[in-house]
DNA sequence: ATCATGATGTTCT
DNA sequence: GAACATCATGATG
C-alpha cells in the first residue's frame, strides 16, 4: 500500500497525547504531512517545528483563553489549527495532548518528497529549497488556508494526513528559543533537525508600527 | 551572505 | 488601535 512519497500509514491518536507537547513536537520531525485537493497531492517530510504550550505559555494563542480562532485548540488532539496572520498568510499547528489541554506545535518547516512540480507551481518564484522553508510557504505550497481548519489528520481517508515517514535521528534533533514570538523568548521549544536545508532562519521578534496614511 | 522595510487584513484589547 | 507564531524584495557586504 505504500506509494512513493506516502511516507507510510496515517499517524494514530495515540502519538498526539500522554506526553508533554515539548514531547510530541521533536517526534513530529522527519514525519509526512499530505495533502491531497483536486489539483493532485503534496507532500513533505517536516523539518522543523515548535511547540505551544496552552493558556500557562505566553507566546500560545491560547494564553489568553478560549476564542473563536484557537477554539479548535481545546478540543481533542490530531486536528489541524490553521489561522491568518498578517494580512496574508497561513500558518498550520497539529494540536497536541489531552482534550482541554490547548497544546499545538507549529509547522514551521518541510522538505517536499511528493508533489513538487505542483508546490512549485503554487510558489512559481521559489528555489526549491525555499518551497516549504517557514511556516506560511510550508501552507502556500501544500495549498493550506481556511477550509483545512479543524481537519483530523489521523483519519486514513482524509485529505490532509500526517504519516509516519522516515523518524529523523534524535542526535540530529537540535533545540532553540522560538522564532517571531514575543513572551517566553527564552524557552527553547524551536526543534528542528540539524543540517536539513530547508530549515527556517532564526528571526528575533520585533514589533514594529504600522504608518497610517497621513501620519507620522 | 545579512539587513531593513512595506505589504496586507483579522483578532483581540 | 495595536499586535500579529511572516515573506518578498531591494540594498549592501
Amino acid at each position: 500500500m505504500s506509494g512513493v512519497g506516502d511516507g507510510g500509514g496515517a499517524l494514530l491518536k495515540r502519538d498526539f497525547f500522554d506526553r508533554q507537547v515539548e514531547e510530541v513536537a521533536p517526534d513530529l520531525l522527519g514525519r509526512v504531512l499530505t495533502h491531497r485537493t483536486d489539483e493532485g497531492e503534496v507532500a513533505l517530510r517536516l523539518t522543523e517545528v515548535e511547540a505551544y504550550a496552552g493558556p500557562l505559555d505566553p507566546a500560545s494563542h491560547a494564553y489568553r483563553g478560549r476564542t473563536e480562532r484557537n477554539a479548535v485548540m481545546f478540543g481533542p488532539p490530531g486536528y489541524s489549527y490553521v489561522y491568518f496572520t498578517y494580512g496574508m498568510h497561513f500558518c498550520m499547528n497539529l494540536v497536541c495532548a489531552e482534550e482541554g489541554n490547548a497544546s499545538a506545535v507549529l509547522l514551521r518547516a518541510g522538505e517536499i518528497v511528493a508533489g513538487e512540480e505542483l508546490a512549485r507551481s503554487r510558489r512559481a518564484r521559489s528555489t526549491v529549497r525555499d518551497l516549504a522553508r517557514g511556516p506560511a510557504r510550508l501552507c502556500q505550497a501544500l495549498a493550506i488556508g481556511r477550509e483545512q481548519y479543524g481537519l483530523d489528520v489521523c483519519s486514513p481517508d482524509g485529505p490532509l494526513q500526517v504519516r509516519e515517514g522516515d523518524p529523523a535521528d534524535p542526535a540530529l534533533i537540535k533545540t532553540g528559543p522560538r522564532t517571531g514570538v514575543n513572551g517566553a523568548k527564552d524557552t527553547p521549544w524551536r526543534f528542528w533537525i540539524d543540517g536539513e536545508r530547508s530549515v527556517s532562519p532564526y528571526r528575533l521578534h520585533v514589533p514594529r508600527r504600522r504608518v497610517h496614511p497621513g501620519s507620522r
